[in-house]
DNA sequence: GCCGTTTTCGGCCCGACTGTTTTCAGTCG
């Protein structure tokens, strides 16, 4: 958070125009300022604050949730449009706008006068709240020598002290634990950023590029081009036209101007033509401007992964062949060698990967599949698997509605999942289990479903080919049974049953607790069955063997959530599952509209785990959808 | 501090799970 002011007041610093910083200010800050108000309170505010502290935590949560940008909204509507999100009135209206116009929160700054840095930084541990955090401060070690005592004041630190068992007062065995598995996590969570962080900002750069003379093409390559859940550094490269009276005099233009973007945070390194940049939003970005008669076999080489390149070329070595970014050499070629001697030392230049691959003698391959996991073998024998594709889906089968948390009314839903084409959306809303999401409670299915129904008239009598299916997204609870009765559950149309509680299970507990639901006959999907949230929630410990065999032997669909920091199943589970025979879907979760567009992620990571068209069942038509589910209830 | 078919004050403050002080405080979604 401190830093976050810095990079505030920098910004304020730099750039005096005061609708530009507004824009530079997301809803993940402002929330983070909101939300440490609550979290400060919560350790010096008193009884009275309790509620002042709710108000806080659900505005900061409502702020987060938020599809638009406040600081828009803000633009738009002035401090009148602040007052009209639910949750804020007018004391955190003023904050916002405080925020959204210095940078600074005096109120935040008051209290963090009150309380020790320590705790604030504490409180990032993830299992670590504000009164344990407060607790961890307080508590004294004893210091040998001098006898006096001192307090934990960081977190290296606080895990040295955990570690070395240095009587850390009023914590047990397990807690300390814990506050060490916490530390361990929150280690891990720097260094990487999400795909969906990374992607829109290549795709900006790279249509930048595209619009400089003398560029013929451009595209991200590495780990983002190959659709991985998380990308270190953004890497892009650009082709310029070889054949051109000065192509280098091209690519040091086209460096030259794109070092002076306006998107670019820090020259790290400059030259001819190469050259890496610190982005304003954070990420390393290299660029590497290449001649457009070898750009296939470049794409190739810097798209990865190392895995598939060294094995790639340890077969292609063995085969007469020998692989570089430039090209390809045929070392061993007999027929070749008679005919020309010197074709044997000639690279054979590549302008696309089809033509590299196709002169191996293999089918491209789509790059999401380039991990060595089979790839290389299965395209020598024209054996790729047809990889499924967006627009494949026909329907979204897990979307909240202000039934619960969701930000859009049933008949928005609608309107947007027509304007995508889709088929047939089922609206699978949370059940009351999980408290704070305000779920349905069971007087209330009948209701919900009375209003679906409705919308599906309207849209019958509108020739719509959309169809809404009425669900539920329950609670497995510790002990696997669901948080609704079977009674209302078989009202439902598509039921999805996930965890969202007692993460910390073993392995043997969380694995028959889905075995449990998965066996329960109105269970029609496992949500986001890992549980994990990158990079702050480790996947839950499962036995895969046993749950997909389950799903298999059920008929229960486990699903690839399409969610930037789940993208769970991850690919290697999908392998798996589809070995074993189990059927996918692949489901948005999508709480505001924004989260539509997701979809694209959990389609990518489909295709990663080799997924096909016929292995996902929400690719089906509705009737197909239909038939899958009549198929379940011999398993009933 | 927010909200309002209980509308300017009085109600809101879920529910599951874990660890532990074994009855409930702390954390999370």
């Amino acid at each position: 958070m401190v830093i976050n002011v810095i990079t505030v007041i920098k910004f304020i610093e730099v750039f005096k125009n005061y609708k530009h910083y507004m824009k530079e200010i997301s809803n993940k800050q402002i929330s983070k300022i909101i939300e440490e108000i609550g979290e400060m309170l919560e350790i010096i505010g008193t009884e009275k604050d309790q509620f002042r502290i709710i108000a806080y935590q659900n505005a900061a949560r409502k702020i987060e949730m938020m599809s638009r940008e406040i600081g828009d909204i803000y633009n738009e509507e002035g401090f009148k449009g602040l007052l009209k999100i639910k949750g804020i009135g007018e004391s955190i209206a003023e904050k916002i706008e405080e925020i959204i116009k210095t940078g600074k929160c005096r109120y935040h700054d008051e209290l963090a006068k009150k309380v020790p840095s320590p705790i604030i930084t504490f409180l990032k541990i993830p299992g670590v709240g504000p009164h344990l955090a407060d607790k961890l401060y307080n508590c004294y070690l004893p210091r040998r020598q001098a006898g006096k005592n001192y307090k934990l004041y960081n977190i290296h630190n606080l895990k040295k002290a955990l570690e070395k068992d240095k009587s850390v007062k009023f914590f047990k065995e397990k807690t300390k634990q814990n506050i060490l598995e916490g530390i361990e996590l929150l280690s891990k969570q720097t260094g990487r950023m999400l795909l969906s962080f990374a992607e829109p900002i290549a795709e900006e750069i790279v249509n930048a590029l595209k619009g400089m003379s003398g560029i013929k093409q451009a595209h991200p390559v590495g780990s983002l081009r190959r659709m991985k859940d998380t990308i270190g550094d953004i890497d892009i490269i650009a082709a310029v036209n070889s054949k051109s009276q000065k192509p280098k005099a091209n690519s040091q233009n086209v460096i030259g101007k794109y070092i002076k973007m306006p998107f670019v945070e820090k020259i790290v390194e400059s030259g001819e033509t190469k050259a890496t940049i610190i982005h304003k939003k954070g990420p390393n970005v290299d660029l590497e401007i290449l001649p457009d008669e070898e750009y296939g076999s470049l794409l190739q080489h810097f798209t990865g992964s190392k895995e598939h390149n060294i094995a790639l070329r340890t077969w292609a070595e063995k085969n007469g062949f020998s692989l570089s970014e430039h090209g390809i050499k045929i070392t061993k070629n007999l027929k070749l060698k008679t005919q020309n001697q010197n074709l044997k030392l000639k690279t054979i230049k590549c302008d696309t990967e089809e033509k590299f691959y196709k002169t191996l003698g293999m089918d491209w391959i789509p790059p999401e599949i380039r991990e060595n996991k089979g790839e290389i073998e299965a395209s020598l024998n024209h054996q790729l698997p047809k990889l499924i594709k967006l627009n494949d889906i026909k329907g979204d089968l897990h979307l909240h509605s202000t039934w619960s948390e969701g930000e859009m009314e049933i008949k928005e839903i609608a309107e947007y999942a027509q304007k995508l084409g889709y088929e047939y959306i089922a609206i699978t809303d949370h059940t009351a289990g999980l408290g704070i999401t305000h779920g349905l409670k069971e007087k209330e299915i009948e209701k919900y479903i009375n209003e679906i129904n409705k919308i599906n008239s309207k849209l019958k009598a509108q020739n719509s080919k959309l169809t809404i299916l009425t669900g539920a997204e329950v609670n497995i609870l510790a002990n696997g049974n669901l948080d609704i009765s079977d009674r209302e559950l078989s009202k439902l149309d598509i039921i999805i049953a996930s965890i969202h509680s007692g993460f910390r299970q073993k392995e043997e507990q969380v694995t028959s607790r889905l075995l449990k639901a998965i066996q329960n006959p109105n269970v029609d999907i496992i949500g986001h069955p890992s549980g994990r949230l990158i990079p702050s929630r480790q996947p839950l410990n499962i036995d895969w063997k046993k749950v997909f065999r389950a799903a298999k032997d059920n008929n229960v669909a486990m699903e690839i959530n399409s969610h930037p920091q789940r993208l769970d199943l991850t690919d290697d589970l999908c392998l798996m599952a589809k070995d074993m025979g189990v059927k996918m879907v692949i489901n948005t979760d999508m709480h505001h509209a924004e989260h539509f567009k997701n979809m694209r992620y959990g389609v990518a990571v489909a295709r990663r785990g080799w997924l096909e068209k016929k292995d996902v069942i929400n690719t089906g038509s509705l009737s197909e959808l239909k038939a899958w589910k009549k198929s379940r209830e011999k398993y009933g």
